[in-house]
DNA sequence: GCCAACGTTGGC
DNA sequence: GCCAACGTTGGC
């Protein structure tokens, strides 16, 4: 079982998003590190916190499980889909998605200035300077500490 | 293999 | 909108 942490713009994709739509495919991941993850590592049952970026209020806003682990992303060779990647064809597939389903939805968010203030996270990638990456792992008792967080 | 130029992410 | 911190591209 691993943890990780799943970034989404909320004007594109939302925790609400989520809600209504109970499990949705995390595609057009177009970066090599993550690409890996989601190939090798990112596993059918792993837990998700996931994150809100790119917006007035960055926060962890709940949790989703991992529902089907890495298979092809059929967008890549879609010409129409937002993130088309001509390099990537059916027989040699360049990138790669998962399946998340919905577990919860946080009663309080957890903003990032309030995750840098808590010791128990000072070691999370998310709080590291430059980090930059989509998808990232995390330890058990940063979810831990984030869904306690979140209940509050 | 080096590195400059460029593009993207994401907090502020 | 600004800017730091990347990642990618492409000439050499």
């Amino acid at each position: 079982m691993n943890y990780w942490l799943f970034k989404s713009e909320p004007t594109s994709y939302s925790i609400d998003d989520l809600v209504r739509d109970t499990t949705m495919r995390w595609d057009g991941i177009r970066n090599y590190q993550a690409r890996n993850m989601l190939r090798d590592d990112v596993k059918k049952g792993d837990k998700i916190i996931f994150y809100h970026s790119s917006c007035a209020e960055p926060a962890a806003v709940g949790t989703a499980k991992v529902a089907r682990a890495g298979y092809p992303d059929f967008t890549a060779w879609d010409p129409s889909s937002e993130n088309p990647d001509a390099k990537s064809t059916p027989e040699k597939p360049m990138w790669f998605m998962v399946d998340i389903t919905f577990s919860s939805k946080f009663k309080t968010q957890i903003r990032l200035k309030d995750m840098h203030e808590n010791p128990r996270l000072a070691d999370m990638r998310l709080l590291q300077k430059g980090n930059r990456l989509s998808i990232f792992p995390i330890l058990k008792k940063h979810f831990e500490t984030l869904v306690h967080l979140g209940a509050q």
